[in-house]
DNA sequence: TTAAACTTTCAATATATTTTGAAAATTAAA
DNA sequence: TTTAATTTTCAAAATATATTGAAAGTTTAA
C-alpha cells in the first residue's frame, strides 16, 4: 500500500469511528490529520488537505482544542496560528473519556438521584426506584473509575492493565 | 415529584444519554419505557406510550432485540408478540459494550494492523507506523478487557471493580 | 493611527438521519 | 382453504446536523 493511500484510509476510518463518540466527521477527520503530520499545521493547511471550507476548519480546530487533544503552538516569524495533536494515544484515550463523564455521566448520576428518592409506595414507584437505583450504583462505580483513568499517569495505567489482563 | 413526570424524565434522560452510545432517541425511549414498566409491552402498546408510528415502534423493538437489550415473550391467550427489557443495569451495560465492540472496536484494529505494516523508511511512513501502532497497542487492550467484560460473571465484576477502587 | 493579515461568527444551504404511514408480506384462527 | 390479525418494509416527508462563505471582528506590523 502507498503511503498516500494509507493516509487517507486512515483519515477516513478515524473519521467513521468517532462519530460514535461524540467527536463528528470533520474533527476526526483533522485530528487524524494531525496525528499523521510531522510538522504543526495552520488552519490553511487544514482546509487544504482536507478540502473544507475556512469556517468549518477553524470551528472544529477550536473544538479539538476544547477537547484537549490538539494544542496551539508558536511558530517563529509566522503570524498565524499553528496547531500540533497530542500524540501519545494513552493521553487521547484519557481526554476523550474524561470529556464525555463531563458530559454525559455527571449529569446522569445527578437525574437518577433525584428519581430514585421518588416518593410513593405503589408498584410503579417501586419499580422505578429499583431500576434507577441500580443504574445509579453502576454509574457511579464508572464515574469513580473514569476519574482515576483520568488523573493517573499513564505508566500507572499500563502496569495495571497488563496486571489484569494477563 | 409526581410518578408520571419522573418517568417522563427518566425516559427523556435515557434519550438524550444513548443518543452518544449508538442508539437512537426513539429506541432509547423505548427501552426506558420497557424498563419502568413492570409488565410485558406490545407494539401497539409502545406506540401508544410514545405517541410514535407503527413502523418506527416496530424497527426500534427489532434493533434493542439485535443489541440484546430487550426479549420477546409469549403471553397466553394473546396473538401478538409482547417485550420486555433486561432489567440488570450489569447486564445491560455488557451488552452495550459488547455490540460497540464488534462494531467499532474490530474493525478498528484490522484495519490498524494493516496500516501499522506499511512498506518504506521515509518520516512520513515512520510517523505513520509510530501513531497506528501506539494505537493499536491500546486498542488490543482494551478489546481484551471488553471481552473479558463481556463474558464474566457480573458478580466477578462487582468483586473485580469494588475491590479496585476502594 | 492605518491597513493588511488573520480569526471568528452565523444565516443560508447542503447533507444525513429519523419518522411516517400505507402497502406488502406473514401468520394463525376459523 | 379463506380471511382477519399482525408484522415488516420502504419511499416520501420531516427533522436534525454539518458545512459554506462572506461579513464582521480582532490582532499586529509598519
Amino acid at each position: 500500500m502507498q503511503y498516500d493511500d494509507a493516509k487517507d484510509q486512515f483519515i477516513q476510518t478515524w473519521g467513521n469511528l468517532a462519530t460514535q463518540w461524540g467527536i463528528n466527521r470533520t474533527m476526526a477527520q483533522i485530528h487524524a490529520t494531525m496525528l499523521l503530520s510531522t510538522e504543526a499545521m495552520s488552519t490553511d493547511d487544514v482546509m487544504e488537505e482536507l478540502q473544507i471550507s475556512r469556517g468549518n476548519a477553524n470551528m472544529n480546530v477550536r473544538a479539538l482544542i476544547d477537547w484537549g487533544l490538539v494544542q496551539k503552538v508558536y511558530v517563529k516569524g509566522d503570524r498565524k496560528e499553528f496547531f500540533v495533536a497530542i500524540k501519545d494515544s494513552f493521553t487521547v484515550a484519557r481526554r476523550i473519556a474524561k470529556e464525555r463523564q463531563r458530559r454525559e455521566l455527571v449529569p446522569v448520576v445527578g437525574m437518577l438521584e433525584e428519581l430514585s428518592n421518588i416518593e410513593g409506595e405503589g408498584a410503579k414507584e417501586k419499580e422505578l426506584k429499583k431500576v434507577t437505583g441500580d443504574m445509579l450504583d453502576l454509574t457511579r462505580q464508572v464515574n469513580q473509575l473514569l476519574s482515576r483513568f483520568g488523573d493517573a499517569e499513564p505508566k500507572w495505567w499500563q502496569r495495571k492493565l497488563l496486571s489484569f489482563l494477563k
